[in-house]
DNA sequence: TGCTATCCCATAATGTCCCATATGAAACCA
DNA sequence: TGGTTTCATATGGGACATTATGGGATAGCA
């Protein structure tokens, strides 16, 4: 099961091109031989949200768990699906930003890829450090709700 | 069932490389092939935590359970599989801390291991001694709490 | 003809692989 | 029982591969 881990910083030359991490490149390779990744704004913030070919059958079935019909699914289909792009990598693992992308990420010279299990985010590093912060600080506070994923009672590990 | 256990102090080289205690590196080995350990830095210690593939496997399950867009699991996602790094085993069964980690746990040149059941830590000597003796007198302040998991009455052995 | 997207190559830094050695525990043998 | 061999682990260091990054050349497209 591939998956997306880690933080990692790359510049973006430029041409506007930016290296995929390594270890994002092996998890975005899936099984149809497609050589890249998909990519569209967040809805929610100054960022990408990307992830194998496959990351857009995730989004489409999270779209239809919010059971949004008429205009308000209309609306969500166009802001994602409509701007969404799946870039290939060139032969040493880079992908072309368009312009669209670097605007709606106020992205510049860097890029910071956040790996987040089944998908990553790319965000504007200055942008990220305060996010990061906070969501650390958000994890510390409710870290009771991770901890226990095989906790029966409150012992810690479970019997087989 | 593989399981952490035992305190090992190992060396980290001048290229950052350490090996992983033998057992761990037993208990790490998981069905899926992967050959190595997965470890993120420790929200409220200057330590490292890790486990097998499967400690993300189970952080991803906890994590499905919230929304997909919810603030927590968002907090989560960035805090522990944003800090997280899946590192490979070399042919010595070693791996290389990426200096983020050496950083966040202030390892220096040495790193202690320290079996925990289902996951595993990662200390700098020093810091670990003090938590150790900070641990044993909790524990020994508070051992009546300990002795009741088999107890019927208040006899020794659970008859079967 | 300019703009952009590819493709190719060069390079520096990092990571991975491989081998050599030290150490200690267990097995073996006389 | 005392000594020796064998084996796995931990550790050091060199060789090689991969990665990230810069830049040139080429091909399409407006």
């Amino acid at each position: 099961m591939p998956r997306f881990v880690g933080t990692f910083t790359n510049k973006i030359d430029a041409k506007g091109r930016v290296s995929v991490p390594a270890g994002f490149r092996a998890a975005a390779a899936g099984p149809g031989g497609f050589n890249g990744v998909s990519l569209y704004p967040a809805f929610t913030d100054a960022a990408l949200e990307g992830g194998g070919r496959d990351l857009l059958d995730d989004v489409e079935a999270a779209l239809d768990r919010l059971k949004l019909y008429g205009e308000e699914r209309e609306a969500f289909e166009i802001a994602v699906l409509g701007e969404a792009r799946e870039l290939n990598f060139d032969a040493d693992g880079r992908v072309t930003l368009p312009a669209e992308f670097l605007d709606h990420a106020t992205l510049n010279g860097q890029a910071t890829f956040v790996g987040r299990g089944r998908r990553f985010q790319i965000w504007a590093p200055e942008v990220y450090a305060d996010k990061r912060a906070a969501a650390r600080d958000k994890a510390r506070e409710l870290r009771e709700l991770l901890d226990s994923p095989h906790a029966r009672g409150n012992g810690r590990e479970a019997a087989e």
